[in-house]
DNA sequence: ACGCCAGAAGTTTTT
DNA sequence: CTTCTGGCGT
């Protein structure tokens, strides 16, 4: 069995490994966990350990690695596929989603789930087209249901519904479980609207992200025959991130590998910073309870930072109960201080930050080699306000997403409805876009014939003696119900022909064409040129392929890192990355530790793992800052700073005063260091990180801009927070004068 | 269909 | 202080 492959092959698969990596690498039978430190080469070993498994005890397909993201899955899978080998073995098979070339299956638990559930669609009762359905559209039928309960929105928040149906999920706990738990009238009423929930979900055959594990793992639970078959079909199973595992990703991970026992886990308890949205980091705890015969490997040794950022970090995290021990060691720099700054307020913390990335510049330092973090979204106002100053360009990390475009989300709409005639959310979502004067009334009316006669609601348009009941819309109906047929056959398209025709045929394309959001309209480009892509990659798939994987596509994917720019982002985006230089803000009491409302006691060692994480991202400098008073929610208020300051280690941190002066940075870059010279040719006329003022949106700053045509297209970055595309030559655009602005 | 205003709500968010 | 939502008016 995957025997083809040469000793030198190998070999090379063996080679530049310490001896721990090592070790993880050709332990290949039985359980083995991989206490993988920050910045110790993890992702190395895994790759490795994979191909090493695929060349010597299994075929590539029988090798299945899970990650939590998509990015995390696509660059597994890149380096996989650039330890070379395994290509031969699959020559036969064409390429799949999710699939490396050799055939070795490398996704995100989701994805696997999906594949799974599409797989045994018939034993769960489930359409084989069922749809995924998203944040968006899980807030639709949410309420809904609390309506269908006939409940008020008001005094059952449909975010807070959605959060405790989301944690019921994860903890696998179905609506009659809830029920029975429940020991309060709220409770019951909270049961009510999640088995309506259920119910409207099944009507439309939609499932949801939680829904997607949580099938899977009574699936797997309480059939036999697919968890055998399963088992059989990947013999070896890797697990990446295993401490952020929720209860149910636990249950498939132990379901899969019953018999075998070849489980890998990776993973670091002192990196768990999910807690809150169901992880237990009591999986990774307990691994070798669950598996006495788990061999373990630790990682220790850190590749990223420097002497004394390790020593801080470590110093940090040892006060935290629930862990597991580990030494953290380097061999790189002692490296300089880790500083700490106080200052008076959010302005001048922010100010101050800009102008030490400025002088950063002045030394040469890419910005991209930068990166600010903070505990939560709206710290970052004061920051991008001072970096706009500073004339410092900088990217931010937001979750503010492509596929949750409204021009994005409703050609999607069309096709899920092209694919899955019961997905309601999508029709009712479309039946009026483009505007076709069918108003809510209508709808309304439309639906309650629908549930009258307890048929779907795209059965009862189609249907012209149904709808001659609706009076004057009538004609509007039947020619959406035309429309809606002559889609039909596009569901057997290759993915970008059936968006194609579904945008010109719904009039989507028209109305986009006709309309002045030029955003709109490259949204619109850029998804088809991501189902041109895809099809590329994956020449044997369908509609229904794509759109599963758009809609487990997160953006985070989509976020490229911008070179040029300084990145702004939560420590919670932070995890997994790295920057020679960071700086996170906003050490104070209630902050970081973050406090809330409801709970005074949270999580504090979670809180403590998150400052951890945003430390160990630093590979040479790192700066820290709190200030004294902090204006939130428009009250100023008194900060004390965050206890976590006192557990740094006082020889390892150097304490500067907000008013110090202080030296230009002091790194490996002085020798590139030029002074600002002045410039005495002119400038081209429009240049990225420009500022400009538009009469409409104010102040802002060029991010990129690009030749369209005869026409100059830019982004621009507006003070407001806004992000717009614009044609330069029509948008009115005035350049500004850095110094204009004190 | 769009815009305006009052009122509420306001961690983190891999999928 | 802000940002978003829902209701109402044009």
């Amino acid at each position: 069995m995957g025997l083809t492959h040469t000793d030198a092959y190998v070999d090379s698969l063996l080679a530049n490994l310490t001896e721990p990596q090592r070790e993880a690498v050709q332990h290949t039978e039985g359980p083995l966990l991989v206490l993988a430190g920050a910045g110790s080469g993890k992702t190395r070993v895994i790759t490795r350990r994979a191909a090493y498994i695929a060349a010597t005890v299994a075929r590539p397909w029988e090798v299945l690695a899970i990650t939590f993201t998509n990015k995390a899955a696509n660059e597994m899978r890149e380096r996989i596929e650039a330890l070379g080998g395994g290509q031969r073995d699959a020559a036969d098979s064409p390429p799949r989603a999710g699939r490396t070339s050799s055939g070795m299956t490398v996704c995100t638990f989701h994805a696997l789930c999906a594949r799974i559930l599409r797989m045994y669609h018939e034993r769960l009762g489930l359409s084989r087209s069922f749809t995924v359905f998203d944040q968006a559209d899980r807030r639709k039928v949410v309420k809904d249901a609390i309506v269908h309960c006939q409940l008020s929105t008001t005094n059952w928040a449909p975010a807070r519904m959605e959060g405790a149906i989301s944690r019921a999920k994860n903890a696998m706990q179905t609506p009659e479980i809830f029920a029975s738990e429940a020991s309060d009238w709220g409770e019951r009423t909270i049961a009510r609207i999640y088995a309506t929930y259920e119910q409207i979900l099944a009507e439309q055959q939609g499932v949801d992200f939680d829904d997607l594990l949580l099938k899977t793992a009574f699936l797997l639970g309480g059939d036999d025959i697919v968890r055998d078959q399963l088992e059989r079909r990947y013999r070896y199973v890797l697990i990446d991130e295993y401490q952020d595992t929720n209860e149910a990703q636990y249950r498939i991970a132990r379901l899969l590998t019953r018999e075998r026992q070849n489980i890998c886990a990776t993973g670091d308890p002192d990196q768990s910073i999910y807690g809150w949205r169901g992880a237990n980091i009591g999986n990774i705890l307990k691994f070798e309870e669950d598996y006495p015969d788990a061999r373990v490997v630790r990682l220790e040794q850190n590749y990223r930072s420097t002497k004394r950022i390790l020593a801080g970090a470590s110093a940090v995290i040892a006060h935290n109960r629930r862990r597991k021990q580990k030494g953290l060691w380097t061999e790189n720099d002692e490296g300089a201080p880790i500083r700490v700054l106080e200052f008076e307020e959010a302005e001048d913390e922010a100010r101050d930050v800009a102008r030490r990335i400025a002088a950063h510049k002045a030394a040469g330092r890419q910005l991209s080699d930068i990166a600010v973090f903070y505990r939560i979204n709206s710290l970052s106002r004061a920051l991008e306000e001072a970096l706009l100053q500073a004339g410092v360009p900088y990217q931010i990390a937001r979750g503010t997403e492509f596929y949750n475009r409204k021009e994005i989300k409703d050609v999607l709409a069309y096709l899920r409805v092209m694919i899955n005639p019961a997905d309601e959310t999508s029709l009712l979502r479309i039946i009026n876009v483009p505007a076709r004067g069918i108003g809510d009334t209508t709808v309304e009316r439309l639906q309650k014939l629908a549930s009258d006669s307890g048929r779907r609601v795209y059965d009862v348009i189609a249907d012209a003696s149904a709808v001659q009941t609706l009076g004057r819309s009538a004609m509007k109906l039947l020619a959406f119900a035309e429309l809606l047929r002559s889609l039909e056959p596009l569901a057997q398209q290759a993915p970008m022909r059936a968006l194609d025709q579904a945008l010109s045929l719904s009039g989507l394309r028209a109305a986009l064409t006709d309309s002045a959001d030029e955003d709109a309209r490259s949204n619109v480009d850029e998804l088809i040129n991501a189902a041109s892509e895809y099809e590329q990659d994956n020449p044997e798939s369908t509609l229904v392929d794509w759109l599963e994987h758009t809609s487990l596509l997160g953006d985070v994917d989509a976020v490229r890192a911008e070179s040029g720019a300084v990145t702004l982002m939560t420590l919670h985006a932070a995890k997994g990355l790295e920057f020679p230089v960071v700086f996170i803000v906003a050490l104070e009491e209630g902050i970081l530790p973050l406090q809330h409302v409801d709970e005074p006691d949270g999580d504090i060692e979670e809180e403590r793992r998150l400052f951890f994480v945003g430390m160990t991202r630093a590979e040479r400098e790192l700066t820290l800052s709190h200030v004294r008073y902090r204006m939130q929610r428009g009250i100023t208020q008194r900060q004390t700073r965050s206890p976590f300051l006192a557990e740094l280690p006082s020889r390892d941190i150097e304490w500067l005063d907000a008013d110090d002066e202080y030296a230009a940075p002091h790194d490996d870059h002085d020798s590139q260091r030029r002074p600002e010279a002045t410039r005495t040719q002119r400038p081209p006329r429009w240049c990225e990180g420009m500022l400009v003022r538009h009469p409409t949106f104010g102040l802002g700053r060029l991010v990129w801009v690009q030749p369209a045509g005869k026409h100059t297209r830019a982004g621009v970055h507006f003070t407001s927070g806004q992000h717009k595309t614009l044609i330069l030559e029509f948008a009115n655009l005035e350049p500004i004068d850095p110094r204009e602005i004190d």
